[in-house]
DNA sequence: ACCGCCGGGTGCC
DNA sequence: ACCGCCGGGTGCC
């Protein structure tokens, strides 16, 4: 009978079965296709048939329980051959040969995804029923429901009664709705009072010499909490010998391997950089410290220039302070080692999780194996009892000097009671969280890195964060992995204490054939800005999903944007069983949230809830402000343009107007809408300096004749859709546009993003705002030319009002204080370009940070003008989007805002750079606005804009987002 | 599986 | 005895 099980076996578990590690990538590999629109597919009906085979596989499913079913076309036994795994990716059985057969071609054809709900319970040993229920696009239903009857299968409309999750009955669950409203109020806050009331604080060790402020020894509580405590999620439960998912409402035989990480989702500036250091050095192995300082030796803080410059003459791959110890004998490495004395063997964060070791378990389990339920309690106080044995034992466990660490006391029960049964069942004990060392013992002993990837434009930060943390005599291995000379030595990256990398270069690795980063063992992975990772399908993604890490993290200040896809790739990084398969999380949280299912949405606030700490600046922890930063505010200034730009600016304001209530009364507006934007974006340009418009002149409008002044036009309308610095967005991904492309039909979107749609659509392939056909060789984008007239603009420079105003309001600054700094911002480049010509006129000192600048630029800049040394920069010219989010500016205190741009959020975020912690003054924003002209109006749209609730996340499609955007533009243009 | 199916043993009652 | 019937072995794909 062995002989016969060509897959699967006992009861495997999750990540550590290479088994199971081959069945969940079946199941992630299925349906893939239409797992791109889970929430898009209609349900075309569903039957009943039989799962057989259950008494050779381990996988248990309730009554209810969702089942995923799995294609194998290589079984020996048949080629149609479709396999049935519960949620937990345990294999329960086989569809019946017949169905397999349709089913085979409904799945291998790709006519619809089918979900499989088991009606009856557990007690099922050869066979059971299963309702499969059929979902795909509407134009496959024919073919489907051919399909089924040619077969002589019947297909039920409707989901005959057992769709639901929670399936403890036989009716249809009845869903509550929630209204778009209440939806999208839930989303909002989604990641906000996440604050667990029982969250303690807990001091950083010494070798951190930033004294943490107390929101930061709450979350490093909160952190060391997370990575050491090995009880389950809250909604996991023991129910007779079985794991239980209180939310899938499935069980599992092994115990589901528990997140050790999570999301540190706090607002940028409450320093979760430093709390992150503070935890790398606090809770090495076992909750002790990595490293503490020498105190034998102090030594001066030596070589901090060699850490500190990613891009230094040998710049890249420098190993920053090379640890002169013998590795062994290193205080850094006592942790491991046995003769060391053991400072705390649990820490307090663990001890109170109410510790039941494996071997325990067990021996409870042996004891109580006859006799079942009944004295739950009783089983409870046992467990208890064994507990406290085993702590005592640990405790007095020296033999000749060394000490049995917690876990090496765990590992040798375990190895006493091997020859037991393998069934983990534990009395349903009195605390919720069921622990088991199970999973730690299978950890790694000999990782001890920390590998931290992070974009580029935060390297730097992190290693001056690193040297101003770090006290200057602990020995803290930093290896920064970047640039061609890195070292790529396993065991060289093994034995540091933190690697840094950028995303890019994890990416780049990974496409390679050994990836060093994919061969280390990390004992800590930590994705900095971790949102940038939430595209599953980018290469950098699927990069880090491969890491191998025992622990988790992901630090973010915007954890969603606006998609519940987003989140999805964050909890698949930190393996959020059973979220991290796309079928699971796409059945239980994202479809019913979409379609506004309450339970979905409270589903989810659970799972998000169990790994997530986020407070905002402005939250407060026992009735006090995180953080106090110093005030903020904004003025209005007002400009009034000359006689001679106020005539120049009617007169295009007046041909813009005729040109868009023309498509108006045409009813072409969307179509047009490059056209349409692109006339704003020329107002606006007035409103600041009538040169910007440099070369774009032209007429927009005019039909093209020939292919070359078309495509001239079109990289006129590119230019000024976004060469400004204006923040479009695709409307494929709905993010920020990169590498742009236009169509024919003078439509916007990233490159990558259109081209995917094209490769879909083949030739019917339309443009998704205006459904005009398009071509992949009909798209175009940016030509590498310009700069020719740049010359032209500063030989003939002239001012204009805001120019004056905003070289008055520098001057008059100058002259009060001298040592204030000013961020001059503005959303069109070139205007800094001209803003370059009066400063310099005026003797002040300025650098500038554009998107155009080398990310080593960058650093240049910002260290220069945040540098307190005499002679540095008192001004800094900035565009609107440039360098993305956590730049620190905190050396300036004022903000010029030099023209108002379309989201809100965009101003905030640059002010924020500056308004942060470290701030030591007042923050004073200063946003010019021309009077009676259409910055006027964009800054009424703004605030009617903050107030407006928007329509649930992700549902809003993208021509909708136009046309409410359209509708601002004729609001603007007061049509 | 308290089934169905297979195949060997068996053969009036 | 080329059947029926009985009862044991057996059992997903």
């Amino acid at each position: 009978m062995q002989s016969r099980r060509w897959f699967g076996g006992a009861g495997f578990s999750f990540a550590d079965d290479p088994v199971t590690e081959t069945l969940s990538q079946a199941i992630r590999g299925t349906g893939e296709e239409l797992d791109r629109e889970p929430d898009t597919g209609v349900l075309f009906g569903s039957l009943r048939g039989s799962v057989v085979g259950l008494r050779y596989y381990t996988g248990v499913v309730n009554k209810g329980e969702m089942v995923s079913l799995v294609r194998q076309p290589q079984n020996p036994y048949d080629r149609n051959a479709v396999m049935v795994a519960n949620v937990y990716g345990s294999q329960v059985g086989h569809i019946k040969r017949e169905l397999a057969a349709l089913l085979a071609n409904i799945m291998d054809n790709n006519l619809a995804r089918v979900e499989g709900v088991v009606p009856f319970g557990v007690k099922n040993q050869f066979t059971m029923s299963v309702v499969l229920s059929f979902w795909g696009r509407e134009e496959n239903r024919d073919a489907v429901v051919r399909q089924i009857t040619s077969r002589s299968f019947k297909l039920q409309s409707g989901p005959t009664g057992f769709m639901c999750v929670d399936g403890s009955r036989d009716l249809p669950r009845k869903t509550v709705l929630l209204t778009a409203e209440e939806l999208k109020n839930a989303f909002d806050n989604l990641f906000e009072n996440l604050m667990e009331d029982k969250i303690g604080e807990r001091e950083a060790v010494e070798a951190v010499c930033t004294p943490l402020l107390p929101h930061q020894k709450q979350a490093l509580s909160w952190m060391c909490v997370c990575e050491n405590n090995t009880a389950l999620p809250h909604f996991w439960e023991v129910k007779e010998g079985l794991f239980y998912n209180t939310l899938t409402h499935s069980s599992v035989r092994e115990r589901p391997q528990r997140v050790r990480g999570g999301i540190l989702a706090d607002d940028m500036g409450l320093g979760k950089t430093l709390t992150t250091i503070a935890l790398i050095l606090s809770n090495f192995h076992h909750g002790k410290p990595l490293c503490e300082p020498e105190k034998s030796s102090p030594e001066p803080k030596a070589s901090t220039t060699a850490r500190k410059n990613p891009e230094g003459k040998s710049g890249e791959g420098v190993q920053a302070e090379v640890s002169v110890a013998p590795a062994g004998h290193s205080p850094c490495m006592r942790a491991n080692q046995a003769e060391t004395q053991v400072v705390c063997v649990e820490s307090v964060d663990v001890v109170q999780e109410d510790v039941v070791e494996d071997g325990d378990e067990d021996w409870v389990s042996e004891k109580k194996a006859k006799g079942r339920p009944q004295g739950g309690k009783a089983k409870a106080t046992t467990t208890k009892k064994a507990a406290k044995t085993k702590g005592k034992a640990v405790s007095t466990s020296r033999k000749g000097g060394a000490v049995l660490e917690d876990l090496d006391f765990a590992a040798a029960l375990s190895g006493l009671t091997q020859g037991a049964p393998q069934k983990k069942s534990v009395g349903k004990s009195v605390v919720s969280p069921v622990e088991a060392a199970s999973s730690q013992s299978t950890d790694d002993p000999a990782a001890r890195a920390t590998l931290i990837i992070c974009p580029l434009s935060v390297l730097s930060n992190w290693l001056d964060q690193l040297d101003q943390h770090v006290r200057a005599d602990v020995k803290l291995n930093v290896y920064l992995y970047y640039g061609s000379e890195r070292n790529r030595d396993t065991h060289f990256l093994s034995s540091q204490h933190v690697v840094l990398t950028t995303y890019n270069v994890l990416s780049a690795d990974y496409s390679g054939i050994a990836s060093p980063l994919h061969t280390v063992s990390w004992l800590r992975v930590v994705l900095d800005e971790g949102h940038i990772i939430r595209n599953p399908n980018a290469q950098q993604s699927k990069a880090v999903l491969k890491l191998n890490t025992q622990r988790r993290w992901i630090l973010t200040g915007t954890p969603i944007q606006n998609n519940l896809r987003d989140l999805w790739m964050l909890v698949a990084f930190l393996r959020l069983k059973p979220f991290d398969v796309r079928e699971w999380w796409n059945r239980v949280i994202q479809r019913p949230v979409t379609q506004g299912d309450k339970t979905g949405l409270q589903n989810l606030q659970a799972l998000v809830k169990c790994v997530t700490l986020r407070r905002t600046k402005t939250s407060r922890v026992c009735g006090r402000p995180l953080v106090s930063l110093p005030e903020r505010s904004v003025r209005i200034e007002e400009v009034e343009l000359t006689q001679k730009e106020r005539e120049e600016y009617e007169l295009a304001r007046t041909e813009g107007r005729s040109t868009i209530s023309r498509y108006v009364a045409e009813g072409t507006v969307l179509r047009n809408y490059a056209d349409v934007l692109a006339i704003l974006v020329r107002l606006r340009q007035f409103c600041c300096h009538p040169d910007l418009l440099g070369k774009t002149t032209t007429h927009t409008g005019v039909v093209a004749v020939t292919p070359a002044e078309l495509r001239e036009r079109l990289i006129m309308k590119l230019r000024l859709v976004l060469g400004t610095g204006s923040d479009e967005e695709c409307a494929v991904c709905l993010d920020s546009v990169r590498l742009p492309v236009i169509t024919h039909c003078a439509h916007v979107y990233c490159r990558p993003c259109i081209a995917e749609v094209i490769r879909s659509e083949q030739e019917q392939a339309r443009c998704p705002l205006c459904r005009g056909q398009i071509k992949a060789s009909e798209l175009v984008e940016f030509p590498l030319e310009e700069e020719e007239e740049e010359s032209n603009l500063l030989e003939n420079w002239r001012s204009s009002s805001k120019v004056e105003a905003l070289m008055s309001s520098l001057l008059r600054l100058r002259s009060e204080d001298d040592s204030i700094r000013s961020l001059v911002v503005s959303q069109f480049t070139r205007f800094l370009t001209i803003l370059e010509i009066p400063l310099r006129e005026e003797g002040f000192k300025f650098v500038r940070l554009d998107g155009t600048m080398s990310q080593k630029r960058r650093a240049q800049v910002i260290q220069e003008f945040q540098s307190d040394a005499p002679g540095s920069p008192l001004i800094m010219l900035l565009s609107l989007k440039a360098g993305g989010v956590g730049i620190n500016l905190s050396a300036a205190s004022r903000v010029f805002l030099m023209d108002p741009a379309w989201n809100p959020a965009a101003e905030d975020q640059c002010v924020d750079r500056c308004h942060r912690l470290g701030q030591k003054r007042d923050v004073v924003i200063t946003k010019f606005i021309v009077k009676g002209s259409v910055e006027e109006n964009m800054v009424k749209i703004q605030r009617q804009k903050q107030d407006l609730v928007e329509k649930a996340f992700g549902t809003k499609n993208p021509s909708e987002r136009k046309t409410s955007r359209v509708d601002e533009i004729l609001a603007l243009m007061e049509l």
